[in-house]
DNA sequence: TTCAGTTAGTAAACATGTTTAGTAATCTAC
DNA sequence: GTAGATTACTAAACATGTTTACTAACTGAA
């Protein structure tokens, strides 16, 4: 047996599957940010904000799936730019409590519409019963016990 | 019919999904990486050559899902560590061909098994059919024209 | 032949990713 | 109550991501 039978190709490997199909769906995603001058990760943060209200700065790391080192630099220029706000928390002096300003909200409602009709294209090329099979398969893989 | 309602909450939406997912895969792949001193993105261009043999790097980018910039930063340090070795094309001078050196392949081929052993896990807790099905759905929406 | 357009790669600047280390606040077992 | 562990966050250093701009080499049409 040799190793290369023991390998997926990578075009059969998850990493790089997945890797690759988010390149996919992020290009025209970025194409808008880039007209916003918002990074993706700034919109991922907004999102969060958006669908949680005033949360900790750990609960957006895991939300958006962003280290607390990159968080604590993202918040800072968002904090500066006024789409959020952050105060601590009265109870756990530790926590630091981040809220979404109108500002912010401002910015996220007005290209929510581009955002969906980028899904729906996909939706449309793809089928509404695939992209909903492969939403479940991937919550189902996202719970994996590694 | 508020924002809120056109907008899929961040848990089915699908960029942050394939996020989460990959985040869930990479984990214990980037603990195999970290012992033997590699990153994430330097295991995807090994992998990539030595499955594809010689190529220019244009071809590893699209492979790899790199940028031709990072690219040429992250050859450059390969290099020097012995895992590849560049030349240029004597048809067009443009072209670098990049090769995998003994070096890498034996870096890549002493870790295959604990990789292997990842996926492995991953399967029987999934099963070899969602898997697959997770596979070739990833591909269907890698090749969606956006 | 020539020159406008394209392609392959690099450089530089800035944002983010990732790791390690540190501080302050809180919790827990005793 | 208190010392040791844990938690939430920040700082710093370095690697990578991303965009813009650039050079060199190639292509193709007039």
């Amino acid at each position: 047996m040799t190793q290369e039978s023991q390998t997926k190709s990578t075009s059969r490997a998850l990493p790089i599957a997945l890797l690759r199909a988010r390149e996919t769906v992020m290009a025209p995603i970025r194409d808008m940010l880039q007209d916003i001058h918002l990074t993706e990760q700034k919109w991922r943060i907004l999102r969060v904000l958006h669908e949680m209200g005033e949360v900790e700065q750990s609960t957006i790391s895991k939300e958006a799936c962003l280290l607390l080192p990159s968080l604590t630099r993202i918040l800072r220029t968002m904090e500066a730019d006024g789409q959020i706000t952050r105060r601590q928390d009265t109870d756990d002096k530790r926590r630091t409590k981040v809220k979404i300003t109108d500002a912010g909200r401002q910015i996220l409602e007005a290209n929510l519409g581009t955002s969906l009709a980028i899904y729906t294209t996909i939706e449309e090329q793809m089928g509404q019963d695939k992209l909903d099979q492969l939403l479940d398969l991937l919550e189902e893989l996202q719970a994996v016990k590694v």
